[in-house]
DNA sequence: TCTCCCATGTAAATTGTTACATGATTGA
DNA sequence: TCAATCATGTAACAATTTACATGGGAGA
């Protein structure tokens, strides 16, 4: 369901193409989102018919066809809405399979879950200090084009959720090894 | 995938109906994985085909009959084969309708947004003193079922998880206020 | 009397992933 | 010469959610 409202936010920053969307959402949305090609191209069609986005064709002769998509009004309206609604509507209790293994790895040596637990530490101390030492270039890349002066400031927001989960994840890891070594 | 390993993790607590695991997950794993019923009986089902799981019927008169699983040998294999791979194979990028509503958010009036994140945060202080106020009955209640001492070790983890999750973004919320308020 | 618990499932819809198919151009 | 980029999609599959269907017994 969220799909669809993430590419009419997309389209309201400007038209694009099938694959332009799937590009901004590998650069700029992976960090809490993902979107498989087919599922872009499937959910374009369904909101061209429910009338949410416009397509037109652009003939091209060194380069593929393309047709590039445009969020209608009622697009803008149906966004409004869903931007409207209070954040915790959109909110989903975690989905976790890590946690799922975790809950049932009393079955292992404890030697083997320790060495899985540092591995996973090792794994989230990374990612902090990657998004810290490149601090969401994407945001400074895209700026110009937000329609509002306060877009880049939620994007920020979002990539600062991304630094603190795994920051997060990361000081749970090492809680973990604690208690482990003191058994 | 993965759940058809967490109904092998409860069935080698010990066997149980297709109802009772409905129940162990809302009571137990509800913080991090939720299976609907009809899905539950569905993986028994091809649980059943592949030789992971037994089922036998229990005839009853004052209620519905019965059929109660039990895990096999060849689905302790399996379970043990799942257990045994690193946590990260089971890591999975956040997938957070939440932040991609902000992330478009830079359309709403700021006093909306304020006002969103505000409810937001009251959610997540609401979520950390549940949690610690009343930690991990379940944990208690069931801990005499498990088959290792390690059990209930595990379980804390992730019931731990969930609180530094809740407190994480109860403190990334309060961040988000600050900046707002600095405008 | 009404709701909840027990207990099993089917059916359909939605959402997400993986693989397949095509084919020219550009840069290393 | 080889891989990557541009550009569109279809098909099949896997996973999840929601709704439907049944029906007795227990407790408020």
């Amino acid at each position: 369901m969220s799909l669809k409202y993430g590419l009419l936010g997309l389209l309201n920053y400007g038209e694009m193409t099938g694959y332009d969307l799937s590009k901004v959402f590998e650069d700029s949305l992976n960090h809490f989102w993902r979107a498989q090609k087919s599922q872009i191209y499937r959910e374009l069609k369904d909101m061209e018919k429910s009338g949410w986005v416009d397509a037109r064709m652009v003939l091209q002769s060194d380069r593929p066809n393309k047709r590039i998509f445009a969020i209608t009004a009622a697009g803008r309206e149906a966004l409004a809405a869903w931007l409207g609604q209070p954040l915790g509507a959109s909110f989903q209790q975690p989905h976790e399979p890590l946690l799922l293994q975790l809950f049932f790895s009393g079955a292992l040596p404890v030697e083997e879950s320790r060495g899985q637990i540092a591995a996973f530490r090792d794994y989230c101390r990374g990612a902090v200090e990657l998004l810290q030492s490149q601090p969401a270039q994407a945001i400074d890349f895209y700026s110009p084009e937000g329609n509002s002066e306060l877009d880049p400031l939620f994007w920020r927001f979002t990539a600062e959720y991304g630094q603190r989960y795994y920051q997060m994840c990361w000081e749970w890891a090492e809680s973990m090894l604690e208690t482990l070594d003191s058994l």
